[in-house]
DNA sequence: ATTGAAAGATGGTTAGT
DNA sequence: ACTAACCATCTTTCAAT
């Protein structure tokens, strides 16, 4: 897969994971090209998949959702339809930003954003205690960012 | 901080969370506004650190970071000048994308992408355990990705 | 796969309501 | 705070290499 792009082509990759707002004529600057080569790549960059959309990412603590868990969940039943049926209703929350199914002891791990500890507790009891029965729920809460970061790094594959 | 904020704000917010190439006319159209007015609130947003950036969202898998761990660690030593230098070290780390200082029973939690189970040993032999001496690690990888959003869910304050 | 040019659309500023 | 009009810049297409 990383084998069918070049070097120029994982050079936008990075510039855009840092700064989507990146015309094509910066980029370009940077690496030496005139805008429609760049503007080619990206567009085939996009079909390909590699780039998947576009997002602004905002201040979490000022939009009253400062308080960040994380919410590890065993099930009580483990049958294929169970999980199943969990995922589809907790992929509906709000609350929940992220949801996978783990390796190890914990069936899920969830990423939760809320207000503050009360708007937590609801979480838990008015709506993730209700959708199926659970084994066991052990919830941690960030005290501090020390890193947040959405892009991936990108190395060249050997002999490119 | 959210009650600065009127509707119109808070629709731009949602909708540039969720693609951040709109462009002023066409989120305009949807808020039945005219592109001058969207681009000063986006500049208003912007300086004051409502949106903190824009970024290109990209398909791991495809970039040779298809395996996710979350890792949690604690330290042996918790004093506060061994707890910062562990920060200090383990945020440079490249495959290192989030840190946490966390409630609970475990000092800090990663999240770290890799290409498989290979590199992911190689990160914990050759980084991780080298920075301080730790109590104890505890790694869970993704088997399933059900959710994952970079946008938060941005509901209005009552009143307004 | 890249350049350069040309056409159309958008961004960003300004003046006016 | 919004509209309308303006110009500079960017995106996108295309012929040519």
């Amino acid at each position: 897969m990383l084998n069918s792009l070049d070097s120029t082509d994982i050079r936008i990759l990075q510039l855009l994971q840092e700064n989507a707002r990146l015309t094509n004529k910066e980029i370009g600057e940077r690496l030496n090209k005139t805008p429609t080569p760049i503007y080619e790549r990206i567009k085939k960059l996009q079909e390909q998949g590699y780039i998947k959309g576009y997002v602004a990412i905002l201040d979490h603590k000022k939009i009253d959702r400062g308080l960040m868990a994380f919410t590890q969940v065993q099930l009580r039943d483990h049958s294929a339809e169970n999980l199943n049926h969990f995922v589809e209703e907790v992929i509906t929350f709000e609350e929940v930003l992220e949801c996978y199914q783990m390796s190890g002891g914990f069936d899920f791990f969830l990423r939760v954003a809320v207000k503050d500890l009360d708007t937590y507790h609801d979480f838990l009891m008015k709506k993730l205690f209700n959708v199926v029965p659970l084994g066991s729920v052990q919830s941690t809460f960030v005290l501090k960012e020390a890193k947040r970061e959405t892009s991936f790094p990108i190395t060249m594959p050997k002999g490119k």
